[in-house]
RNA sequence: GCGGGUGUGGCGGAAUGGCAGACGCGCAUGAUUUAGGAUCAUGUGUCUUCGACGUGGAGGUUCGAGUCCUCUCACCCGCACCA
């Protein structure tokens, strides 16, 4: 009857089974199961969904076999388990295919998605495909589209123009999350600024909200959290406001004693510069008041220049018809060529030019000279700064190359400083204000709070509050996106499309080569269109949706997405989220998750959903790697998961990679290490039908089928027999916290391995021998089975079978029996001075006085202890004794 | 530069402050087999082996440190002129 190990055929076998019977569809609950309370029991297991780009690669097989060992485990558990999948259609990948080989994008996503969704069936993933949907199809973006029309309804998404960055080989904007170090996230091309009208969503909105709510999370990485709070950048210090004065004012001349300059608008008002003309009627911006953001108000008297950005508005009018016109012209011109990288390299040297002009520094109506220079970065803050060379290490460079004067305003210690004590270096650090007229003396935190309030007293200045963080720009250039869902009426201007109009369906189109603006734009039948408020001729936007637009939300989708009339249940999404347990690379930390959870935030603002935060508990998986490198098709250092499956079998595959190592850890493919699981497989087979075979799991007479009667009771077992179920139940109690709370299923195999092995050692050793020790035997073999199966799930459903019982995935998670939790010796090592110098076998119940007796006269012992003096007794139960001799 | 992380046998990796190296791979020897890239058994950190030394390095705390503290080196990741 043995049969040998085929995992083909039994895994085959099981899959269909799970396909016909549907085991892992799982019903939304009904108004009366939730009025019962059966809100309690639900678990959502969720894995990034897949970007069908052509087939798994093991990274997924990784992600979705964790996700799969967690969401059966928990059913096991009891727990209704929503364990879906869908794919992250939209993109470019496809697209950039598609134009290579004149395929339809549509059709080659389909195509790919079918063999995903081949695979993942064939790896025994335990998913509810009933539930399965693509970000691409139209039953899915028209709520993509809904949603964004709720966003522009609240004033969300909005259009604006503004510098964006501009990939020249994708031919498209990118957000700024997308740009990696001046390069394009995708295809590393370098990123080129160009001021374009654009789609925004205003998450700076939610700055503050997406910092304060990582006290919701459960368990998310410290340092995904750390990576969020980092690009979301908050820093606390002041708007201040400078006044510029007239051409021709300079320190040197009588006019302008600073100060008097007319009463400032509210100072925390960051507008950057603004653009009316500043009021003297001279047109050269005299009285204009520029702000600018600080950390270090304290430092103000230290601020003997001040620096605009290249692109500021203000720029151009400062100079405009003067001597330095030219010059400033040309390096802005210049500076606005230079890539963002190029411009970022910290090697360069600062550079910047006079503009000629002087800015009142509102705290001592000294006039310092405006720049301009490109180490100012428009985008953060107002574009504009106060250059403190003393206390700034860049305002310092600047300051030597150009000669500027250099202040100490905050005391520096001598190592900044030459034998004149004049400063050598930039003295970022702690100290107390110096040469800051009423302020000296003052810490620099107590410089920071007083000398803004002096000056917000006066109307120059306010606490601020300042962010990294820039709007999301979603609208793409591309085809294969979610169209935006807006109308430009010649007489009514921009609306969105009507609800009823939804969705905008993605045309057909023949030509879908990216030309710097949307294909769609050249789309006549799609792009014209007719006002659904007056009727008359009217354009669509020819913009499609960023593809992280469609993964924000899809999280809610699975609740219920048959819903062809919402984009989701809400009964539904309250009972299954947040997601209890997402798992996915930590490639996503900032941009899929981030985007999540500023979604999540609005949906919750807008009624749409009770919680904030998506995703309760995180779990980052490490890379998979091969031959010291990152597997990609260029590198030619791909595993194909589909070979393994073929060759060992899909249990096996899942097995060794959950056994490789810890699931967020970084690890390296060994070809070898897989075949060593297959052989574990392989003697748990034999193991079991080896077992069957000899009867051990023949239900006793007057037992039920499936049953193996009562276990001897503990006190009348022999040793050997009770020896091995304490190991079987210590490991049920290891695997159980391996797999629920610690995620570490490398150790969880590594304890059923030990298991197994003390089996095979017991039958080794003759327990059957006896009945008590074939019903011992079985139970320790059935429990194999059990802490095996979330792993290798065919093989469990296979050997459960044999063993006479059904349905493995519907069993309950064995618990471990506390009267065999523990041996009834233990052997302690005996340590003298902290050396082990001998073991000694006790019984548990021996006292700590008794032990200290035996262990001193352990022969090992007693010749350490020889003509010494006991100093010190440490018994640590269970472990050892330690002897402190002098 | 700033922030975070990681360093343990030939390899992947185990170790609530308590016997370092669980488990697996590899390797060695033996058994079995016509044969095997199968299976089984035994062994496998290093050395000068009744002992000593060993968790990147140097200190420290402790009866006891891979684990905690200080300094340091190497590698990896993220951010990077963020005012």
């Amino acid at each position: 009857m043995t049969r040998t190990y085929d995992p083909e055929a039994i895994e085959t076998k099981w899959q269909e089974v799970w396909e016909r019977e549907r085991t892992f569809v799982v019903e939304n609950p009904t108004g009366e199961e939730l009025q019962a309370g059966k809100g309690q029991e639900s678990t959502y297991v969720l894995e990034m969904f897949p970007y069908p780009s052509g087939s798994a690669h093991m990274g997924h097989v990784k992600n979705y076999t964790m996700g799969d060992v967690i969401a059966r485990f928990r059913r096991h558990q009891g727990q209704r388990v929503l364990h879906p999948m869908g794919y992250d259609a939209f993109g470019l990948n496809s697209e950039n295919v598609a134009i290579q080989t004149g395929e339809h994008p549509a059709a080659f996503t389909e195509r790919a998605i079918a063999t995903i969704n081949r695979q993942l069936r064939r790896l025994g993933v335990s998913i509810d495909w009933s539930r399965e949907l693509a970000t691409c199809r139209p039953e899915y973006y028209k709520w993509t589209q809904w949603l964004f029309i709720q966003f522009y309804n609240k004033g969300l998404a909005f259009k604006k123009e503004a510098p964006v960055n501009w990939c020249p080989s994708c031919q498209t904007v990118l957000a700024n999350e997308q740009v990696i170090q001046g390069h394009c996230e995708r295809c590393d091309s370098l990123v080129e600024a160009k001021k374009l009208r654009q789609w925004f969503f205003r998450i700076t909105d939610y700055a503050e909200r997406l910092l304060q709510d990582f006290d919701k999370l459960e368990s998310w990485p410290e340092r995904v959290i750390t990576m969020q709070r980092n690009w979301i950048g908050r820093s606390e210090g002041a708007n201040v406001v400078f006044t510029i004065v007239p051409r021709g004012v300079t320190p040197g001349s009588s006019a302008g004693s600073g100060g008097a300059a007319a009463g400032g608008t509210g100072a925390g008002d960051a507008a950057a510069g603004g653009t009316g003309a500043g009021g003297t009627g001279a047109g050269d911006a005299a009285g204009q008041e520029i702000t600018v953001f600080t950390t270090r108000p304290d430092t103000l008297f230290g601020a003997t220049f001040f620096i605009l950005a290249p692109e500021h508005p203000l720029v151009e009018e400062l100079v405009r018809g003067s001597a330095e016109e030219e010059e400033v012209t040309r390096y802005v011109a210049r500076a606005m060529a230079t890539s963002a990288i190029e411009r970022a390299s910290i090697e360069k040297e600062k550079t910047g030019v006079f503009t000629g002009r002087y800015a009142v520094n509102p705290v001592n109506g000294a006039l310092i000279p405006v720049y301009v220079a490109d180490y100012v970065l428009m985008e953060y803050g107002t574009g504009a700064i106060m250059a403190v060379p003393g206390h700034d290490e860049r305002d310092y460079a600047f300051a030597r190359k150009y000669g500027l004067p250099v202040v100490e305003v905050i005391t520096s210690p001598r190592e900044f400083k030459d034998e004149n004590g004049e400063l050598t270096a930039a003295y970022p650090g702690d100290g107390v204000l110096v040469n800051s007229g009423p302020f000296d003396g003052l810490s620099k935190a107590e410089g920071i709070r007083r000398v803004t309030e002096w000056l917000k007293e006066r109307g120059k200045a306010d606490f601020a509050v300042n962010y990294k963080l820039r709007d999301w720009l979603l609208s793409r250039q591309r085809y294969w996106g979610c169209p935006i869902p807006i109308i430009y009426c010649e007489t009514c201007g921009e609306m969105p499309v009507p609800e009823k109009d939804l969705p905008v369906l993605l045309p057909d189109i023949s030509d879908y080569a990216p030309k710097g603006k949307s294909p769609l734009a050249a789309a006549e039948h799609f792009i014209n269109t007719t006002c659904p408020r007056c009727g008359g001729p009217a354009r669509r936007d020819p913009d499609t949706m960023d593809t992280f637009v469609d993964s924000s939300w899809y999280y809610l989708r699975y609740a219920s997405p048959w819903r062809d009339d919402v984009a989701f249940d809400r009964a539904a999404v309250d009972y299954w989220l947040p997601v209890d347990q997402y798992i996915g690379g930590v490639e996503h930390a900032i941009l899929h998750l981030m985007y999540s959870r500023f979604f999540t935030k609005v949906l919750y603002d807008l009624g749409l959903v009770g919680f904030e935060e998506p995703f309760k508990n995180l779990f980052t998986q490490g890379m998979i790697y091969y031959k010291g490198a990152k597997m990609s098709k260029s590198k030619g250092n791909v595993v194909n998961p589909d070979e393994h499956v073929a060759r060992y079998g899909a249990d096996s595959l899942r097995s060794y990679i959950m056994f490789m190592g810890p699931g967020e850890s970084d690890v390296e493919w060994n070809d070898q290490g897989i075949e060593g699981i297959n052989r574990f497989l392989n003697r748990v087979w034999r193991l079991v039908t080896d077992a069957v075979e000899a009867g051990w799991f023949t239900a006793p007479e007057g037992a039920a089928p499936g049953t193996l009667g009562p276990l001897p009771a503990a006190e009348s077992l022999q040793p050997a027999a009770r020896a091995l179920l304490v190991k079987t139940n210590q490991v049920i109690a290891k695997v159980t916290v391996d797999i629920g709370e610690r995620f570490h299923f490398n150790t969880a195999l590594a304890a059923i391995m030990e298991l197994h092995n003390e089996i095979t050692s017991a039958k080794a050793a003759a327990l059957h021998a006896t009945a008590e020790g074939r019903r011992v035997l079985a139970e320790a073999i059935e429990m194999l089975v059990r802490l095996l199966e979330p792993f290798a799930p065919h093989m469990g459903a296979e050997l459960w079978e044999m063993m006479g019982r059904e349905r493995i995935w519907d069993a309950p998670w064995p618990e471990p029996d506390p009267a065999f939790l523990e041996h009834e010796t233990v052997e302690l090592a005996v340590q003298v001075n902290g050396k082990v110098r001998d073991r000694l076998v006790v019984g548990t119940d021996v006292s700590e006085a008794e032990v200290v007796v035996a262990a001193k006269a352990l022969p090992g012992v007693a010749r350490h202890l020889q003509g010494k003096a006991v100093v010190k007794e440490i018994v640590v139960p269970g472990k050892l004794v330690n002897l402190v001799v002098r």
